[in-house]
DNA sequence: TTTACATTGTGTCACTATAACGCAATGAAT
DNA sequence: ATTCATTGCGTTATAGTGACACAATGTAAA
């Protein structure tokens, strides 16, 4: 079996590639039908869904490793993409290990590598889910968006880093206008609205939100409305990349 | 040379102990005389000056880690840490090694682990200045404060992760009221105002600034006012640890 | 003892941002 | 032609912010 030796070399040699230790877990969010949804891989060995992740290499810029594994996973470059907490409880790696799914690939627990602790960096990725091809690693049987309201039973801490994840993807989207990187290039507000309002959890006054959106002044209105509404029609709006970034910049305002 | 024949083994087999590839290095915050400081640690082998920093051992938390790492610099238990960033560049630590200083200690170049590629996660902490005992490790010359207005030369890309950890500090102490771990027991509004200043680099206006301040509802005023002043003697405050909680979590408000 | 003076505590005012809500315009469906 | 959900634009009350005025305080100088 191919697929086997590939995968024992793995578990057996795969610390003289990668870093021990280490790892990078990803939650790549996605905005689809009114729904933030997150990207999951369905592991072979117990069917519980995990986040989509990967070693550093020996000699990589962890935000490489990153990118690398989003690039695998969905098929996209340049990704919009935030380290946002390290995770390094000794006993967040289990010790637990399906022994049946080790005999099937013909290793001895704790002949590997990869049943040693791990500390894990987490990174957010924002990504145009329309563009996405979810495809599975090696280790997993499936790849899929889920509504980030209704997860799966999730491997390990996964759902404890989902969570922190959410919380600094909301924190952000208070301060710099990053939502718009799970949208595509043309938009309507209330599409704009229902995506603001899907991240915060909470509704918000459809006129506020329209006066503070334009209010950024990284938007512009297209001449073009939305076709086949049945009712008054918005209008489509992209987003001016030159303000974008200066407002990515600007963020914030300290006190005064 | 028993100090010596510690150095050595610490450089040859630390890596039984600590997590290769992994290290710590702690921003210390403290205030002193109206003016910010970091503490730093002299190199014994070069003599340029570099943070507070260590390695996890095999079994041990990253927050721990960096607790312990504190507790042996500023003699401090229960400060106030925060992660905030992990430096991951793989050229980040430098091989450019003292051929001389490992003589000295008996060890060839390439022999050691603790000159191969480290991705380190920074931490800052707040302490209080009159409370620290500054005391240097093994392989350093000192441990002194500095002003972060006047930083001497440092090693690797020790600026860079202090300057990133400032600005951590600056955005925290905008949305939680944490610059209070920097001062004493009991404190006067134009001290925790200075230190305001110093922190965020900008003058702030006394009045706008003790009306925001009162209405954190933390502080507490005290009957008790400042003595030896030549004019009018302000009061003192402290604050309310329960309060403070509160405000810590809530924090930020989330768009309406 | 009186006066000077730097600094503190409290208050005011104009301006802006925000939340809450009204209403006419739109355009496909009836 | 009418209906009606939805959009675009506008209004108002309120709270928060920045800028500034002034009296009170307490040591130091006269």
């Amino acid at each position: 079996m191919e697929f086997n030796k590939e995968l024992k070399d793995h578990y057996l040699k795969g610390h003289k590639k990668y870093l021990r230790y280490l790892s990078v877990d990803c939650v790549i969010f996605g905005f689809h039908q009114n729904d933030l949804k997150v990207l999951l891989l369905k592991t072979k060995y117990d069917g519980r869904w995990a986040l989509p992740g990967g070693f550093i290499l020996k000699n990589e810029h962890i935000d490489t490793s990153a990118q690398r594994i989003l690039k695998k996973r969905t098929g996209l470059d340049e990704i919009f993409l935030e380290q946002f907490h390290v995770f390094g409880d000794p006993d967040r790696s289990t010790k637990k290990i399906n022994q049946q799914f080790l005999k099937n690939i013909g290793i001895k627990a704790n002949e590997s590598w990869m049943f040693e602790r791990f500390i894990t960096i987490g990174y957010y990725a924002l990504v145009d889910f329309t563009k996405v091809t979810p495809s599975p690693d090696n280790i997993s049987a499936a790849c899929e968006w889920f509504s980030i309201y209704q997860l799966p039973e999730m491997i390990l801490d996964h759902q404890h880093i989902f969570e922190e994840a959410l919380q600094n993807l909301r924190m952000q989207l208070n301060f710099h206008p990053v939502g718009f990187n799970l949208l595509g290039k043309k938009f309507t507000m209330p599409e704009l609205q229902k995506l603001y309002e899907t991240i915060l959890g909470k509704e918000l006054d459809r006129r506020n939100f329209q006066r503070k959106m334009i209010a950024t002044g990284i938007l512009k209105r297209l001449k073009e409305t939305k076709k086949g509404v049945a009712h008054k029609a918005p209008f489509y709006y992209k987003f001016d990349l030159r303000n974008y970034k200066k407002a990515l910049k600007a963020g914030m305002h300290y006190f005064e």
